[in-house]
DNA sequence: TTGAAAGCGCTAACAT
DNA sequence: ATGTTAGCGCTTTCAA
């Protein structure tokens, strides 16, 4: 009885019709102030609350965002949601949360789904497995806002936000060099990522231009994982001339060869550098604390929604640039670097 | 022009009505094959997508779940809710996510948008800064189906699911002594919030069936965070008969007991023993690799949303008794309690 | 300042 | 097997 009161029913109450109720309730100017007073009072009376179903179907605009992400579960992506969340609910939209399990599969399904629940706006961070990108030119095709987040792709035309994996990479990797490192080698992840492979080109780049040879066995290929950082560790410790530090592509890289360096009993910082990037919780607990790159979670998340909510409110400008937010990464030092 | 394809439009290329269409879309029994082939061709020529607003408020069915959590920052709530969305999308219901950030105020406040998105059911994890319950009677008078998990309380009537704090307490405590400590302290956390209450019951539980005398100074107030691991610690170390091992409420705080007992040089585990709570991520990583009790997450998840479904299933079922989900916590022992 | 009426897109009861 | 009609609850144009 009092779930389903509608402004019919206050209206009934009130001896008044349904678009009066539905004015004062919005606040129209030309409503008097009595009648607003009475209307909010006969609501809250009867435990009114705004159907926004009905408010959604009649407007056009569900004041939803649907978010695509590969798990929940990988911290990375809980921070970002906790900065869209934070920031959506600023403005008034809701988030729901799809998650693709790295399976171009379940992406497709998500952006079903949210197509369908008439979703405001899009933001997705891509999934390993997605290779084609068909389900995105529908979503361009209907007009759909949308931003990628993180796991981006340039030939779409589509917004984007991202840290800037080359400048982080060209961080870590000078930072080594500060320290006096002198033989830096690089443990990499999946070619086929572009956040990897601009990585690559920041380590190249930093060695390069302060006069340091790039040599093609100081990189290894590994797959973002403990073991890829032991195995890279091996690998390098078997060249006639190893190096005395190694710029990880991410932390569970960097852990896997901080344990392999401690089986073999070399020193770090003093005989061996190791940095990672993402700052990975667990990087600031282990010993030696791990230096890293930090990559913004929540202020990307932020920007994102921010970025969206952009394209929403302005969907007609045709002919609007793509934007790219390159947010910058931090430099985290500690002790896995730390000698002088 | 093809974004706002209605089934008219499909109807009206057909030379037939909305209904029709309706029902061939939805694959009603009663609608011949040949309409049903030409309806589906239409309807991804026109690009198609059937509109849920409209559906739902024709219905009266959203299928949307609203999930409450303190934060998705924190890595438990992130792999709870990776449970809950994996299950969800198996039942075709979509997530809808929101943060209290501890507080009272925005716990209202996604109480009061998701009823008002009229979702199908609603699940909680309570903020620590909820000591009233209003917003949650709310809910319960208007008959929307309503999960708690983790944080729960039990006054309300409300189905919940928790993992049994106490049962995994005993099986830490009485992890330590099968390895043979003989005084066992405990860290706490705040004694407002029954899973922290739960484990000291569980705790003394152990020790007293063990003939173990349970001493008041054994038992430190904590707050969940790695200082007050610190804290506790040293606190134990000015008694003057100081304990063997600990048995810390979460994660952090053994953390922060490895950290003090390492400045001071005690080795792990043969002098000193310490088991935590949670099984966060870094404990395997760190040195020793920490043991501790597993909170199934994901399973919790799972659970929560299974019985949420059922809820929203048989929503007339009146009287039926409430349920409230056990979990079964599992031991997780690693080095800093491998002593023989 | 308020009322009457139409319509957002879908579905289902009731025809036929 | 398909058409007709009404209505879910809200908002807004048009009229008064």
């Amino acid at each position: 009885m009092n779930y389903k009161t509608t402004i019919a029913d206050i209206a009934k109450e009130l001896n008044t019709t349904a678009a009066t109720v539905s004015r004062a309730l919005s606040n129209h100017p030309r409503i008097s102030a009595e009648t607003k007073k009475s209307v909010h009072l006969t609501a809250s009376k009867l435990n009114y609350k705004r159907n926004r179903v009905a408010s959604s179907l009649r407007l056009g605009k569900t004041h939803l965002i649907g978010v695509i992400i590969p798990s929940a579960e990988i911290n990375f992506f809980g921070s970002v949601v906790h900065g869209i969340e934070s920031i959506a609910n600023l403005h008034g939209y809701s988030v729901l949360l799809y998650q693709s399990n790295e399976l171009k599969q379940y992406e497709e399904k998500g952006v079903e789904t949210f197509l369908s629940a008439r979703v405001d706006g899009i933001l997705v961070s891509l999934a390993k497995g997605t290779t084609d990108y068909d389900h995105f030119e529908q979503i361009k095709k209907r007009k759909v806002p949308i931003v990628f987040f993180d796991r981006i792709n340039d030939e779409l035309g589509i917004d984007a936000v991202v840290i800037d994996d080359y400048k982080g990479a060209y961080m870590a990797t000078e930072h080594l060099i500060s320290k006096g490192y002198k033989k830096i080698a690089h443990i990499a992840g999946p070619a086929h990522l572009k956040n990897f492979e601009e990585r690559i080109r920041g380590y190249s780049a930093a060695l390069r231009d302060h006069g340091m040879s790039t040599d093609e066995s100081f990189i290894y290929q590994g797959n973002v994982s403990i073991e890829s950082g032991r195995e890279g560790a091996r690998q390098f410790f078997s060249l006639p001339d190893p190096p005395d530090a190694i710029f990880a592509t991410e932390d569970f890289t960097a852990l896997g060869v901080l344990k392999e360096l401690k089986e073999r009993n070399i020193k770090i910082p003093q005989e061996f550098g190791i940095i990672g990037f993402a700052n990975e919780q667990f990087g600031e607990h282990i010993t030696p604390t791990l230096s890293t790159v930090d990559q913004q979670t929540v202020q990307m998340g932020r920007s994102a929604l921010n970025l969206l909510i952009d394209l929403i409110d302005k969907k007609d400008e045709t002919g609007r640039p793509r934007q790219k937010i390159v947010l910058e990464p931090v430099l985290v030092t500690r002790h896995s670097t730390d000698r002088n």
